[in-house]
DNA sequence: GTGAAAGCGCTAACAG
DNA sequence: CTGTTAGCGCTTTCAC
């Protein structure tokens, strides 16, 4: 085997011109049958690749996408990960990991990346635009499609879920099971997410006059142990809540954590609902009550929606709102003294 | 601002030559002040970004690496991600997500991403080597670093755990509560990471004299549906087992799952130790005890170790072995009658 | 310290 | 249907 065959080696052997090979390969329909076969055979047996950093500087184009998020480390989003990937190899593209940490200059970086021809485009799940002036090229002239989190005043193609609806939704599965005192811990405000999903539980709590003292809804940051010290908080109070919405599974578990620091139970002593639907949610003990996202779907959708936007310059969708679903498993039941 | 300002645009506007603006921006020293500092003006002031597939195409470099699991979607892989994405920034180099499903081809094909010229070198997860003849070039000439599993017979440099002997400490805390009917739930069979588990399981038993009939030890896939279906099949049986070993958290889980189902309660009738230390597995109630490794070291180390074969040829340590750590949590008590 | 020239490997006009 | 030619944007000899 040769070290690195390349596209003259094939021409050379095969008494073509590497024009010929080029257009043989790529399956133009302009290479005569005799010509076509003698040509994949001496590419098969010379072993030969294409380079990839030739033929994207020839073609402008890097057939790869990148995907950006805030937190690699957080589970939620494996699984888009999976959809993403899965549509994007059936596309002939591979995926790059972009990780920001919630830091704007590793943002704007990344979206630097686009002009660099390092990526054909983004599926953005930051929920944050990065400063124009940090940019070399306006962000809305690159192919970018938002997943997850909604960006306001942008014109890019999104693939979310409608995440106030099934905030409120699974309130509502509280109150009807005779909760009245219902707390909540939202996730990191302003981000949209968080504020979709308190805005969720307002509505919810509004329609069934129930109050919402301000010491019912607390702050966390998404992470379990941000749930646990809001949990403790909660329950550190006067009068403590019967169920709590916490605005994601991590959360939710930590703040059932805290309460089995202080001897509470759930369902019997208070419910407690999350949002996500982890993997492990479900083997949780008692498992969770939660929102499941179509995961997968959000993923596979958003990188559709991108091809489109690469390769069409525009996309059928400007908004693909997914469905959600309230899965009720083990941690909701009416309060103890009703 | 320009559309894509090149190399050229820069020499016309600052008066040099494109040479020259190369070595001013990829800090030659042989470029005198005055001229230095009116290139990286201009650079600034036209949005300049260097294309980086004729970067690449002229190098011959990628300055991106690959990193191949078996499924994206196990949240064990999370923290090692993160640990390889913040090595591989602070080295100037981005990162490509692969996965194989177990799929043999598929591995074979991101093998060959590196002879395309698309990835300068690969972190291997999969505890597998594609089959020669599906490769172009030969693997051990490539940089890989293998991670996780050990892949015998291979020259490539590791960074691994000893599965066997944290596998075998695990087991010698529960023999040391005083259990003796200890069951196993394997990994998948015969992979190494799931081989040296059962080795470390057995050890433990051997030494201390116990039984190991061939009903207590199962083989699940890693999953939580596994875990579960093993723990049921173990608890159907007239003996069954006061504690259970399993290769990873979530197949615990899933054991646990199975048990609540029958009525049992962990600890107190069986004991349960997982693998992993999933960041959710403190949180389980009870709090799963479990081993757990040093993850973002792990992806920290293994992406080191690449950067030492990119660039040097050569890496100083052929293995490396990181430590583990038994975490004792509430999932393990001494056995009921004892 | 700077410039001219070549070429990395590929694809896409344009001719024929 | 096939070959010739040019050039993507960059880095790197080699001269001066």
């Amino acid at each position: 085997m040769q070290s690195k065959a390349r596209i003259k080696d094939i021409a050379e052997h095969s008494g073509v011109s590497p024009a010929t090979v080029s257009r043989a390969l790529n399956g133009s329909s302009l290479v005569a049958e005799p010509t076509l076969s003698r040509i994949r055979e001496t590419a098969r047996r010379l072993g030969y690749r294409p380079n990839v950093n030739a033929r994207n500087l020839r073609t402008q184009r890097s057939m790869s996408v990148l995907m950006l998020v805030r937190d690699v480390g957080n589970p939620f989003y494996l699984e888009v990960f999976k959809g993403i990937e899965a549509a994007a190899r059936d596309a002939g593209y591979v995926v790059l990991m972009g990780n920001t940490e919630n830091d704007a200059e590793r943002e704007a970086e990344y979206f630097n990346m686009l002009d660099d021809g390092r990526a054909d485009g983004m599926i953005l799940m930051t929920g944050t635009l990065p400063a124009p002036e940090r940019l070399v090229s306006a962000a809305s002239e690159q192919s970018v499609v938002v997943a997850l989190e909604m960006i306001e005043n942008s014109t890019f193609p999104h693939v979310i879920i409608d995440n106030e609806r099934a905030a409120a939704e699974a309130v509502e599965h509280l109150i009807s099971l005779g909760h009245r005192r219902i707390a909540h811990i939202a996730g990191p405000l302003p981000e949209e997410m968080s504020t979709r999903r308190l805005a969720g539980y307002r509505r919810a709590m509004q329609a069934a006059g129930l109050d919402m003292p301000a010491e019912l809804v607390r702050t966390g940051d998404f992470s379990l142990k941000s749930g646990e010290l809001q949990g403790q908080l909660l329950f550190e109070q006067s009068e403590p809540p019967t169920a709590i919405f916490a605005a994601n599974d991590e959360m939710a578990f930590g703040a059932i954590q805290a309460m089995a620091a202080r001897g509470l139970t759930v369902p019997e002593d208070v419910s407690v609902v999350g949002f996500d639907d982890l993997s492990l949610s479900k083997a949780f003990q008692p498992p969770l009550t939660t929102v499941s996202q179509p995961r997968i779907e959000i993923g596979r959708t958003a990188m559709l929606r991108l091809l489109d936007l690469i390769e069409q310059g525009e996309t059928s969708q400007a908004v693909t709102v997914l469905g959600t679903e309230l899965i009720i498993r083990g941690t909701t039941a009416p309060p103890r003294h009703n």
